[in-house]
DNA sequence: ACTACGTCCTGCTTGC
DNA sequence: TGCAAGCAGGACGTAG
């Protein structure tokens, strides 16, 4: 599952394969991936062909590619897209769904198996896509700011973890880094942000750019000339991880089996000593 | 204004 | 063996 460090490497990837080269055809494969581009897949096609890319761009888990239209491709890649830079005549992946063929070498694939995932060309949108003015800066943003942060996460009724997935209070979090950010801080996801100290809203935020750098250390080298890859593989997974998808095994810190209990529709994994639930919680 | 939940998707895994 | 249910989950719309 792409969040900041996968997403990071896809944006690094475009901006070594694709930034310079303009776009000479566009094949939208499948309505569901410009659902959120209004005027519709030929509007799309005909908005970015002919357009030289400028730049690879991130904020939290979007992505998008200024041109010089002064438009941007705005991208997300759900759960499981992948933009790939393949040569013309390789083999159509599964589900591959929108292509840009480009003045060199290479074409640029948008592929996703789920299609949570989504482009859409945002009018004017180079510099920040208006459809993103929400989201909010990410904890490897160098003007991410701490004490706004803090600020913010202690006016709130909600649980920590509940706050981190928010990406109008802190962007690039998902469901992974939140459980590895709160293991490391030593908090429940259920403490509610206005009862937190300050200074735990430090240690967890200090978690969360813990766990960031060190899976994008990691999913940096992962992909090569060829291979833009992302599908949630950023060799991180497996070798890693402290407290998500660990139920049963013992925490790292104190043996305590990792326990995993069910929240917004997934899942969250903790260790219930490290991390021991806020007493007015509901046991769930 | 703020909070919480259901929905969209497909494919792999699990269980009967 | 085969089928159905469960699970994965980011972001958004809507209900409360």
């Amino acid at each position: 599952m792409p969040e900041l460090p996968e997403v990071e490497v896809v944006r690094r990837g475009l901006e070594s394969h694709v930034v310079g080269r303009t776009v000479t055809d566009v094949d939208v494969l499948h309505p569901r991936p410009v659902r959120r581009h209004a005027a519709g897949a030929a509007d799309f096609a005909a908005l970015v062909t002919g357009r030289r890319i400028l730049g690879a761009c991130r904020r939290g888990k979007y992505l998008w590619l200024p041109l010089d239209s002064g438009d941007a491709v705005l991208g997300h890649l759900g759960m499981s897209g992948q933009m790939l830079v393949q040569p013309p005549g390789a083999p159509d992946e599964r589900h591959l769904l929108v292509r840009f063929r480009l003045d060199g070498p290479r074409e640029l694939r948008f592929v996703d198996q789920r299609m949570f995932g989504g482009l859409a060309v945002s009018s004017g949108g180079a510099e920040l896509p208006a459809e993103i003015a929400h989201i909010a800066r990410d904890p490897l943003d160098p003007e991410f700011d701490d004490d706004l942060f803090s600020v913010r996460v202690r006016k709130k009724s909600s649980g920590i973890k509940r706050i981190l997935l928010d990406q109008t209070v802190i962007s690039g979090v998902g469901n992974i880094y939140a459980d590895e950010a709160l293991w490391l801080a030593r908090l429940h996801g259920d403490r509610a942000g206005r009862r937190l100290r300050r200074a735990d809203v430090t240690e967890v935020l200090a978690g969360v750019r813990a766990v960031m750098q060190s899976a994008l250390a990691q999913g940096g080298t992962s992909f090569d000339a060829l291979y833009v890859n992302i599908n949630g593989e950023s060799g991180y997974f497996d070798r890693s991880l402290q407290a998500y998808g660990q139920e049963g095994e013992p925490c790292s810190r104190c043996g305590t089996p990792i326990t995993r209990v069910s929240f917004m529709n997934r899942s969250s994994y903790f260790c219930p000593t490290c991390q021991p639930r806020p007493r007015r919680s509901r046991a769930r």
